[in-house]
DNA sequence: TAGCTGTTGCAACTCAGTCGCAACAAGCCT
DNA sequence: AGGCTTGTTGCGACTGAGTTGCAACAGCTA
C-alpha cells in the first residue's frame, strides 16, 4: 500500500509549468495532494484533501485535472480489481512501470516490479511494431495470509 | 479484433450446468451469445444481441449473469484503455491469459500471447506468495500503421 | 496593469451498474 | 405428470462516477 516517497515536493507543479500550462490555485492544491499521497486515491478523495487546501476545488476540476495530467503521462490510472466500486484510483508516474497485486479476500494492494515485466513490454513493442505509453498489469487473487 | 473460435457451441452453459448453476432460457441466450462473438462485447451490446433470441432478457439479468460467470472464472473482464466510454468488455476465458494491446489512435484492439506473460505470473505467485485468480495486463500506445 | 485566453464553479445531465420486491419457472422428489 | 421449494427474473427506482455548457473569473504576457 504505502508508496515510495521519493519525491521533490513541486515536482509535478514544476514540470507542469515547464510545458507551458497554467498553474492555478486549484491545480497546485490537487497536484499536492497527489504529491504527497501515500497510497492509492480515487477521485473523490482526491477531491476532499484538495478542498483541505483549497475550500474552492470543485469536483469537475478535479476530473479536468486528472484528465490533463493522464494526457502528460504524469499520473497512472488503476482499477485496483474494482475491490470497492467501480470507479478509478491514480498515482504519481515515476520511474519503472509495476504490477498492481489485490487480494480478493483482505483488499490489500501490492506492488511488484520485475526485470521481466520490463522484457514483455520491448518483446511486445518489437513484435507487434507497437509504440507503449501506457501498461497496466493488476493482477486478483489471494495472498498467503487469506489463502487456505 | 478476432477471436479464436475454438470452442464448441453450448460448452459454456455444460460446463455451468455441471456445477449445478440453473440453467434458463435467458441464460442460454447470454451464454450462446458470449460465446459466438467475434470481438469484444459490453454490457449494453451483449443484451442487444441477446433479445434477438429473447425478447424478455432484461438489463440487469445481463449483469447479475456477467457477475455470475465472471465469479466461476469463465469469462475476462476489460477496460480496453476506456478507448470508448468508462464500460468493460467481456470475453470467454480460453487457454492462456494475453495482453490487449488498444492504439490510441485508431481504436484497433490486438491480441498478444506470450510465454514471457506466463513466466512473470509464475515469478509473481513464487515471489509474492501469491495465488493468481485474473491477470489482466492492458497496453496503450500507437501501432505501426498510426504512429508518425 | 490591461487584456487576452485558458480555467473554474455550478448545475444539470449521461451512463454504467445495482437493488428490493413480487411474480415466476427450474428441476427435484415423489 | 404434478406439486413444491428455492433460485431467478423483470421492473422501476436508485446510486455514483464522470461530463458538459456557460458565464464569471484569474493567470500570465506584454
Amino acid at each position: 500500500m504505502p508508496l515510495p516517497q521519493t519525491e521533490i515536493p513541486g515536482r509535478l507543479q514544476a514540470l507542469m509549468s515547464e510545458r507551458g500550462v497554467r498553474m492555478t490555485e486549484q491545480r497546485r492544491a490537487i497536484l499536492s495532494v497527489i504529491e504527497t499521497a501515500n497510497k492509492h486515491l480515487d477521485a473523490s478523495q482526491i477531491l476532499r484533501k484538495a478542498q483541505k487546501l483549497d475550500p474552492s476545488v470543485d469536483r469537475s476540476t478535479v476530473y479536468r485535472t486528472l484528465g490533463l495530467l493522464k494526457r502528460h503521462g504524469m499520473i497512472d490510472e488503476l482499477d485496483l480489481m474494482h475491490l470497492k466500486g467501480e470507479g478509478h484510483y491514480y498515482e504519481r508516474k515515476l520511474g519503472r512501470d509495476h504490477v498492481h497485486i489485490a487480494c480478493l479476500s483482505c483488499g490489500k494492494i501490492t506492488e511488484f516490479v520485475s526485470e521481466r515485466f520490463d522484457a514483455l513490454k520491448r518483446q511486445l513493442e518489437q513484435e507487434c511494431r507497437f509504440h507503449i505509453l501506457v501498461a497496466r498489469l493488476e493482477v486478483g487473487g489471494y495472498c498467503s495470509a487469506c489463502r487456505r
